[in-house]
DNA sequence: CCTTGACCTTCCAGTGGCTGGAACCCCCAT
DNA sequence: ATGGGGGTTCCAGCCACTGGAAGGTCAAGG
């Protein structure tokens, strides 16, 4: 298989498989026109990155979880440890962007939102504290 | 003022101040030994940027916003409009963690994180589809 | 006067995870 | 021979900083 025909199965631009190939998560053979030539098991790699990343996981994650599904003696609990501290991650970004969300959801309301200057998002931003 | 004294004064960095300069946040005058010299005005933007930034409004909102901050001629609207915006980015992006979130929590609470490498977690991963 | 140490300066490089673009090569159909 | 749709490399840029090196400045203490 070639890049285009692993992009468009695995649903990842080809950018990206060169991007992942040069950082090492994947290692395509080459055939004799210099051309990458994905095996099956390239494409589960590229597939299986896919769907971490799109959960979130960052590109190192994506390397301790991709030797994890490669290797038979692997621990449930190992991976089940990654997915566990990137869950408390989302868990701490949700909560953090809930925050800008509620005050920033109070100050949209307070505002009147015409054509006079007076604006409580502006008076906010410009107050040190909180 | 130096730029240490602004600094603890907006609980900016000092790098990130710096660097404000550069991209053209704020322009302080200089002293006689190439210090920077911050006025007043310099420093309630960089308080205005700090808690901008906290809300999560990017550098170019900030700028909008700085302009607006400045300008005792602006409409209330324009600044709503955009919080408004940025609200709805918020949204966008807490929806999309939630999301995550809401999977990988399933896949977490499936997997008995033993010393067994059976894991739902690899498998759900290894799986192409959603 | 000299040293120390805290402060300031600039410049360069790196972060994460791609993405766009230039300039070029390869292969097949017309 | 030509055109189009692959593929290749390399370089630059995104965002918003952050770290570090190498050096200049200043005030206090010995």
């Amino acid at each position: 298989m070639n890049i285009g025909d692993v992009a468009r199965a695995s649903g990842l631009p080809a950018k990206t498989i060169r991007y992942y190939e040069e950082i090492g998560l994947v290692t395509p053979r080459r055939g004799a026109n210099g051309y990458r030539s994905f095996r099956d098991s390239d494409l589960h790699k590229l597939t299986f990155l896919g769907r971490a990343r799109a959960l979130g996981f960052s590109i190192e994650d994506c390397r301790t979880l991709l030797a994890l599904y490669e290797d038979d003696h692997r621990e449930s609990a190992q991976v089940k440890q990654v997915a566990e501290d990137h869950l408390a991650r989302i868990d701490d970004k949700i909560a953090q962007l809930q925050g800008m969300r509620a005050t920033l959801a109070r100050l949209v309301e307070a505002c009147s939102g015409d054509h006079r200057p007076d604006c409580p998002i502006i008076e906010d931003l410009g107050q040190p504290g909180r």
